[in-house]
DNA sequence: GTCTATACGACGATAGAC
DNA sequence: GTCTATCGTCGTATAGAC
């Protein structure tokens, strides 16, 4: 709302670029493909398009946010495991993407990497979704309730990632069959006798 | 045994080389590491050292193969759950290495790349000793059978590598817990009235 | 603010002398 | 087996045109 004018075509210039380069990645992977490929697609020079990104880092991070946003908003109204099976299988059409995704992982392993805070911050927000699921299922009874929600959000959050890793070197791997078998895996177990049972 | 003179001391400096550059990731991460860094502490220029190696990606692949092997060796008489949290207590003193070991599952994604191989061995195998100890303590009625120890096994091993890109920006993360629920998650339902049970 | 041109230092890789 | 010298490419930094 306030910026206006000369802010307009550059931020639409960013978003290209963004887009652009999730495009390349998604294509050729994300390594070997330098910032120079990236800015020619643009018909940039790398000067100009570091003019709107502080490093290769900072350029990446943001691809991996712009990625996150969309590949979410594409099913918001899938909850759980369902949610989770629409990104898989569309993980699986993007490989160079994964690759970013664990690559990016490995870097943010410094504090002072952009990436650090975009992982500090999405971790505990894709946990917390989980928690409420869990917690909805909980009270509805489909779900075990020995292990609080909390610390199964962590088991099946690395599920999801550890299956990537494993992935990425088996391709013919299925990724959607190991959450299916976590969720079987948090079905109750049977009641005893003089539970809830009629 | 069959080689003699000349290779005895090659195959020495090289592996030298491999625990020095082992101990500089550990060190001081695996990013920011050039080769001429680890050339330097072995009293060598970068095209010696790379005598011994057929390119970086080919040394880091073997450093990791090394590492793998002492942090196996080094616990030879643990099994399931007992190896892992071994193995996982001596990765938490060495981020560098875990997040080695992150950068090259990403860079494994390419079929031409020497980790590849690697990680298309070690996953099988680790797996495959999983199902050995799964299949004893299904024996043993210890653990539930209701899922096959194959797919627990990917689950397992998914479980282990997706704590440690968490815990790779969130420290302060336990990684043995998860194991530990994963554990639970698994001990055999509540038996029918007429199952087993005297 | 947007962008090109140019240069810099460091990297991994390689050729060839010793 | 190890070196010096050099190459091409990478990400980065700066100067300045528009």
């Amino acid at each position: 709302m306030a910026k206006r004018g000369p802010y307009e075509k550059g931020e639409a210039k960013r978003r290209e670029i963004l887009e652009v380069a999730l495009e390349i990645f998604a294509q050729e992977g994300y390594r070997g493909t330098s910032l120079r490929k990236v800015a020619a697609r643009c018909n940039l020079s790398l000067p100009g398009l570091m003019h709107y990104f502080e490093s290769k880092e900072d350029l990446l991070t943001q691809v991996l946010r712009v990625r996150d946003e969309t590949a979410r908003g594409r099913h918001p109204e899938l909850t759980g495991p369902d949610s989770y099976r629409a990104i898989v299988r569309e993980g699986t059409k993007t490989p160079g993407l994964v690759e970013l995704f664990v690559s990016m992982s490995a870097a943010a392993s410094d504090p002072g990497h952009p990436a650090h805070r975009h992982f500090a911050e999405r971790y505990p927000a894709i946990r917390g979704e989980i928690v409420d699921y869990l917690r909805r299922r909980m009270d509805e009874g489909a779900i075990r309730s020995d292990i609080p929600p909390e610390r199964l959000a962590v088991v099946l959050v690395a599920v999801a990632d550890g299956v990537q890793l494993q992935w990425l070197t088996e391709r013919s791997m299925d990724m959607e069959q190991p959450v299916n078998d976590m969720m079987a895996l948090l079905a109750p177990p049977a009641q005893n006798p003089g539970d809830t049972a009629h």
